[in-house]
DNA sequence: CCGTACTTGATACAAAGTATCATCTGCAAC
DNA sequence: GTTGCAGATGATACTTTGTATCAAGTACGG
C-alpha cells in the first residue's frame, strides 16, 4: 500500500532481492540461498514474523533450515539494514525506508499486528539532545510505540 | 546518587517498603513475601536485573522461589508501577520517578550497564503527536536509547 | 575450473517466559 | 484473637527464544 507492494507482489520481491543483491556486492558481502529465502519470506507475509514463524514458512521448501541458520540470516539482514527486530514483540520485519542509516520508529497495533515504520525528525531530534544533556553517546534508539490503529479502532469500537 | 540512595540504602530500602504497603493498601492487594523480597533485591541491586540473576538472589534467603514466582512477581510490581522492564535487554529496574502514570525514557550505557529513567516532554510530545498523525491511540510507549555513558567514554577512550 | 574464506547444517544447549493446579496465607470481618 | 476465603504462592512441567560449536559445503574472485 504504502509503495505499491500489495498491487505487484511479485514485482516488490524482484525489487527486494535486486537491492539485497546490490547491497551484497556493495560490501563484499556472499549472497546466499538462505538470505534470499528469508527476505522472500518476510516480504510476501507482509508483516513481523518471529524466528520460529520463519522458520516454520522455510521448512516446507527448505527442510534444512534450523533456528540458528534463520537467526544467523536475520542477524545477517539486520547488519546490511533491510530488516529491523521489533524488541517488544520479538519478531522481526522488512525495512520499509531503505537506504543510508537511519534512526526509526514503530508503531503497532496491538490488535491486527500491524507495523508502520517512521522516520520522525522531532523525535530524532529530542532523543539526540536527551542523550547529549545526559552525557550519553548514543547507537542504538529503540522507540516502540504500542497502541491501536485507525482501522481497529473503527471496526470493533468499545471493545 | 540521584535521590541520595548511595548515600543511606538502608533507609532507601525502608521509604520503599513503606511506598509498597501504601500503594497495596490504595489499590486493595496484598503485601506478601515475595513482593517485598523482589523490590528489596532490586534496590539493593542498584541496577537493572534479569529475571533469572533476581531468582539467584532470592533462592539463598528463598528456597522455593522458582521462575513462575518471579515474574508473577515482577508483573505485580510493573502493574504498580514502581518497576519497568528493559525490553532491549530483558531486565527490570525499580522506577526512579514513584508518582503517577508517567512516560519514561531509558538510557542505557553498554560499557557498564548504567541505565537512567529520563521523564522528557520533547520526546512525550514528540511520539504522542506521531501517534496522532498516523491515527494510533498509544498506550505504551517504549523508549530505550543505548550507548556510552560520560563517565566510561572517559575512562576508556578510543576503545 | 580451482581454492579457500566464509557460510551453512546439524546438534546440543542456554536463557527467557508461561500454564496448570493443589496448597497456603493476608487481611477484612467478626 | 479467630475465622473464612479470594487471591497468592509453590511445584512442576513445558514452550518460546536465542547461542555455541564444529564439520561439511559453496559463492565467487582469480
Amino acid at each position: 500500500m504504502r509503495q505499491g507492494n500489495k498491487a505487484s507482489p511479485a514485482r516488490a520481491l524482484e525489487r527486494a532481492l535486486h537491492r539485497l543483491e546490490d547491497l551484497c556486492r556493495e560490501r563484499g558481502q556472499r549472497l546466499t540461498r538462505p538470505r534470499r529465502a528469508v527476505l522472500a519470506k518476510l516480504l510476501t507475509a507482509g508483516r513481523a514474523l518471529s524466528a520460529y514463524e520463519l522458520l516454520d514458512l522455510l521448512r516446507p521448501e527448505d527442510g534444512k533450515s534450523t533456528a540458528a541458520s534463520v537467526y544467523r540470516t536475520l542477524d545477517f539482514l539486520m547488519a546490511l539494514g533491510i530488516v529491523h527486530r521489533l524488541e517488544s514483540t520479538r519478531s522481526f520485519v522488512l525495512c520499509e525506508h531503505p537506504g543510508g542509516p537511519h534512526w526509526v520508529q514503530f508503531l503497532i497495533c496491538r490488535r491486527c499486528g500491524q507495523v508502520v515504520e517512521a522516520e520522525d525528525e522531532r523525535i530524532a531530534a529530542a532523543t539526540e539532545r536527551l542523550g547529549q544533556r545526559l552525557g550519553f553517546a548514543l547507537d542504538q534508539r529503540i522507540v516502540e510505540l504500542t497502541g491501536v490503529c485507525e482501522g481497529c479502532r473503527g471496526s470493533a469500537a468499545r471493545h
